[in-house]
DNA sequence: TTGTGTTTTATTGCCTCC
DNA sequence: GGAGGCAATAAAACACAA
């Protein structure tokens, strides 16, 4: 009998819901279009007469939620029909609190979502509902903006977690384009060197343009990083070879400008971490790749910023990123 | 009309605080 | 120990598609 719940929850907060209509003119009964609940009113003043049936008819039944002395105030006698009695029994069940109930309710909770119990007291007089229900009503209520307030947070981190996600794959499309670079530089590098060697053994009495200079070396990975001197990166023509690694944007370039990007930005993934290199190794790869101000300084020397909860390294385990970087 | 999913009201049990 | 809060849950009320 659904319909009969339903009615019996509408009929005595929002007026004369259909199917206590109908029940009702089944029964010759009144069904004006005032409000039914009307029939309800206690002896306290309320602001929401409306509503008062909710509350009223334990009153009315003397805490007694079975007893159904309220429905003499219609003047009925006990032959009641079966129908209504089956209604009036769905009455004693759960009713909705009325649309103003509601508004008042939740205006008191945007002012303020814990209760005092002089509120309580007053919400239920200008109610007309037990305090009881006007505390559940803010428990409920509570639960709900809670489930609210996490569902934004998880948006929230989902689209930050989006983000991110492009910025990383922004940054292996970089680091592959580098890395070509780096290759293409290389094998250009080596031509020459091997192009000058054979020169200098076939006429050594003519100078190269440049004094001699001991080369500095790096090496990323001893048995497979190429030597490259500084030297040869000097008079190489690198206009083609320009890297966007020196860029200002670029996050290596941390004295550009603006310093450690914070947790969300992309560069943060180029935050340094421990590395797996030997401290020579790093040095040497510093020294020769990188423009002095591209150089990660030490972690001992800089605070770096800390994501919140955990360090932010994007899903890599906390190693050195030159080795990421030059690992394939 | 009915089945089903969602929302709302209410209960229960546990926990914390005073 | 009582009051009040919260999580989990039940169940009524309600909405809606088929």
């Amino acid at each position: 009998m659904e319909g009969g719940g339903g009615g019996g929850g509408g009929m005595f907060y929002g007026g004369c819901v259909p199917n206590m209509s109908a029940l009702l003119q089944t029964q010759d009964l009144p069904c004006s279009p005032q409000p039914v609940d009307a029939f309800f009113i206690s002896g306290s003043s309320t602001s929401f007469m409306g509503a008062s049936p909710m509350v009223s008819f334990q009153d009315i039944c003397g805490g007694k939620r079975h007893e159904r002395s309220f429905f003499r105030t219609f003047g009925q006698d006990d032959n009641v029909d079966e129908d209504l009695d089956d209604y009036f029994q769905q009455a004693e069940k759960k009713r909705r609190l009325t649309a103003e109930q509601v508004q008042f309710l939740e205006k008191s909770f945007e002012l303020e979502n814990k209760l005092e119990p002089e509120k309580k007291i007053q919400l239920a007089k200008d109610l007309g509902l037990q305090p009881r229900q006007i505390a559940i009503w803010f428990q409920n209520r509570r639960a709900r903006w809670k489930t609210k307030q996490l569902e934004k947070d998880f948006e929230t981190l989902q689209a930050r977690y989006d983000s991110l996600k492009v910025d990383y794959e922004n940054l292996l499309k970089e680091r592959e384009k580098l890395k070509a670079e780096v290759l293409h530089l290389t094998d250009r590098l080596l031509l020459r060197e091997k192009e000058q060697g054979e020169l200098g053994s076939s006429n050594t009495g003519t100078e190269l343009e440049t004094p001699p200079q001991e080369p500095i070396v790096y090496s990323a990975s001893e048995d497979e990083a190429p030597q490259i001197s500084i030297d040869a990166l000097k008079h190489e023509d690198l206009g083609s070879a320009k890297s966007d690694v020196f860029d200002s944007d670029s996050p290596c370039n941390i004295n550009a400008g603006h310093s450690f990007a914070e947790p969300g930005d992309s560069s943060y993934a180029f935050e340094p971490e421990n590395s797996d290199l030997s401290q020579d190794e790093e040095d040497t790869l510093s020294k020769s790749l990188l423009p002095t101000s591209c150089i990660f300084p030490k972690m001992e020397d800089v605070d770096y910023p800390t994501p919140p909860g955990n360090s932010c390294n994007f899903g890599f385990h906390v190693e050195d990123h030159a080795t990421w970087f030059w690992s394939s």
